[in-house]
Order: structure tokens, then sequence, then C-alpha cells
DNA sequence: CAGTGGTCTAGACCACCTA
DNA sequence: AGGTGGTCTAGACCACTGG
């Protein structure tokens, strides 16, 4: 674990749990070198990602603060900022994944665009309801080059693949892009989300790839609209 | 100008223009030392810059990549992030601003646990009608403290908000957060947006707050469903 | 003025990848 | 082994804030 990880770690516990209150000033980048035994940049380091990640800003001249909790947000928010999926997030023993279509398929032009990829290119097509505390919540519609992601089976697919990814395949993710647009309801969000006929839907529609540049996933996650929202933080200057 | 941003500013340039083709290697940190006459560290940071734009993804041990162009994304998409408002993003020229309510007001108990003060402080409430290339394109409602805002006049309310605020006002913003979520339509919707009976909207909640620590901006912006969307990029490990 | 955070350096050392 | 990016340092200097 780096200097710095640990370092923010430390005051991220420290400003959750309460001992750094909401819009109080925190010790300076020099008091917290000398108790974590580091340089002063180290310190920088460590608060720079706290402060993307919205916890604190800093003032320059005067010191840094905590940013009090934002009153936005539900309990079925996301991050839209996530790479460790719906069950790290919810929870292993309240998600549970049914797979709906699991095929191998040559990729139409459009998605082997998305996956930057030949059409000659196996990939799978995967349809799979994800359900929390049992009840119908995202129905996700991925693809993901056979090549990347070998040896898939229906038994991954009912629970995380992004864990077989990370912890079996030990490949680590580089980055995500993500367009979120709200969308009339298809009959299959009819069929497996209970839709309505007119209810309104959000989807976020996503190409991810790996550490090593190539795109391993391109896919859609749908969603009635009263069921999940996404969340942005966005700091300037960084 | 820092000289980190001199050189993100350069090489984004070249990535953009074609000079670094997508996935190709750049040159490496010590290159770009010489090249632009300071520390490698320096460098360094613009790199992390470019590469939490999403631009460039890096392989400890290989060499840094320019990332391709990802190919979701329409023409009316935002991205998520971004202080910069409507007017920047689409032209001004393209965008005009109509005022519906301009209103003093003592905020709800709910609006002003969002700007973070108490409901005897005045805030404006405002609701505009914002038009892109004369037709109808997102509805705004936002609160802002008159404290924080003063002297916002009509006229201001047909331009840029945000233009008043950093220009004149010569105050920096810090950060938003925002949350996303599609919705069904209500009358102001279709009275002003020509949403039917059952379209889908999409509606960016957020709470924006200056470089200082304040709450400056509580506002949701509406948009028919398939007029708009929003992007993130989102990359691992900064 | 003193105190804060921000930038930048030259250089050491480590982790990782390819060969 | 050689090259890449990543971490970390000690210290200099600057920009900004408040009293």
């Amino acid at each position: 674990m780096k200097k710095y990880q640990v370092i923010a770690n430390t005051i991220r516990k420290r400003i959750l749990s309460g001992v750094y209150p909401p819009k109080t000033m925190i010790p300076d980048q020099k008091q917290f070198a000398e108790e974590f035994d580091v340089s002063m940049i180290t310190v920088k380091k460590a608060l720079d990602g706290l402060a993307r990640e919205g916890l604190i800003f800093k003032k320059s001249g005067l010191g840094t603060f905590v940013l009090g909790k934002i009153p936005l947000g539900g309990t079925y928010d996301s991050p839209a900022n996530a790479f460790d999926g719906l069950s790290a997030q919810q929870g292993t023993d309240r998600v549970d994944s049914v797979p709906l279509t699991f095929e191998l398929a040559f990729p139409t032009p459009a998605v082997a665009e998305k996956l930057d990829c030949k059409t000659s290119e196996p990939v799978y097509d995967i349809l799979r309801l994800r359900k929390l505390d049992g009840k119908p919540f995202i129905l996700e519609h991925t693809y993901m080059p056979v090549r990347l992601v070998p040896d898939l089976t229906d038994g991954i697919l009912k629970g995380s693949i992004y864990h077989y990814i990370h912890e079996d395949l030990k490949l680590a993710f580089g980055g995500a892009y993500r367009q979120i647009h709200a969308s009339e309801p298809t009959d299959q969000d009819r069929q497996y989300l209970n839709a309505g006929e007119h209810t309104p839907m959000l989807e976020v529609e996503q190409v991810v790839w790996l550490a090593n540049g190539e795109n391993v996933e391109y896919s859609t996650s749908r969603n009635v609209f009263d069921q999940r929202s996404y969340t942005v933080i966005d700091v300037n200057d960084f």
C-alpha cells in the first residue's frame, strides 16, 4: 500500500467518523507530514485525492476544510464512477443475477466499433436481470470479447462478472466512458422490470477498458426511473 | 499559466490534431521533460491530468498511449462535469435564455438544506427556459442565495448566470454534486418543452459550491429524453 | 507580517514490462 | 538488462489570505 493511500484512508476515516466535523478546518499539511512521518508533498497528494472525492476543499492561504455532507441522493444511488459493480455496491447477499440469454456471436458493426474490434472477433452477448432484495432492479445487456474474458460460465453470470475479471483473471480496469440518458420503455423492460406502458427508463450506456487499453465491455444498463439515480462529483481544477 | 498546464495543453492539442494518433505511444516523460525544459515530475503531473480527461492511458513499464476516440455520444451530449454552463458548451449565439419567473423568496426547509443556509436567508427563485437554435431545450429551476450573487438582473438571466458569477463577481467555482435521474413529465415540461403526456424526462439535480466552500446554487435541469444525454469519463486509480 | 496551500526541482529508489 | 512509469524526499520559492 502506498503511503499517500494510507494517509488518504486514515483521514477519510476521520472525516466520516466525525473526528473532523463538516465545515471545520483540518490540521495543516505540515502537521500531517509530521504525524505520518512523510514529506509535505506526499500529504498534498493524499489530500488532492480526498478533494476529488468531494470530502474536503482547500483554500490556498487559509487551510483545508471538511465539506459538509451533501443532502442530495437517496438509498439507491450509484456513484457514476465505480468499477466494483452492483454486487460490491449493494452487497453480494442483496444482489441476485439471473442470466436471461448467454450467447456467442460475431459483433454487429455497431458493437464492434464500441469494442474497437473486428466483426470477426467472437463476443459474448449477455442479457442479465439484476435483482435487489429479490425484486427486479436492472436489466443489463453486455458485450465482451471472448478473447479478453475467456471461460465465462453460467455460474459466473449468476454472480459478479467484475469479480471474475478482477480476482480470477487478474485484469485491472483502466477506465470507463459512460453516457446517461432517459428513454421510453421497451418490451423487455415491461417483461422483466415490470415497467408500465409509458414508464420512463434510465439507461447507462458504457464502454469499459482495461489498464492495457483494450476495450473489454460495451453494455447498457436500464432501470425504472424511480428505482435508481446516478451521482457525479465534480471538483474544479484537478 | 502554470508549467504543467502549458504542457498539458500542448500535448492535448497534439492528440486532438492527430500528431499523436490513437493507440500509438507518445514520447516518454524524459523526452517531454527535455522538450519543455522541466523536471520529469512536472511532465507526470500534466500527463495525469490528460489521463483523467480520458485522452491517454499509461502502462507502467511500457509507455503512455493515446486512447482512441470513444464512439459513444452524440451532438447534444454534455459532459456531466462542466462549470462553464450551457452557453459556453454550445456557443452563446446558439443559446437563448428566457426567464419565466424571477422571484425573491425565503427558501423552503428542503431548499435551505441543499444550500446549507438558514430559511431566513433570501434566495432567488428562478425558472428559465433555455433554447437551442430557437427550440425549447432545457427547463432550469435555480435557487441561489442573494448574498452570494448580488444585483442579479433580468438582463443577466437572458444570458449566462455563470458568466456573471465568474467574470463580473470574480467568484471561482469549487465543485458540484450532481444527481441524474429519469422522471415523468410535469405540466411545466408539457407547457414549455413540448413534452407529451408520457414523454420520459431526464433531470439533473445539482448543488454547486464556490471555491470558498459556500453553496451557491441548487438547481434542477430537465430536458426531453431524446434531446440530451450526460457523459461521464471515469479513470481508475487517481 | 506569519501562515497556509501550490508549484517545481534534482535525484534516489521501486515496480513493472519486454526481451 | 534496459527502459518505462510511479513514489517519495528535502527544500526552495511563489501566491494567497487574514490580521
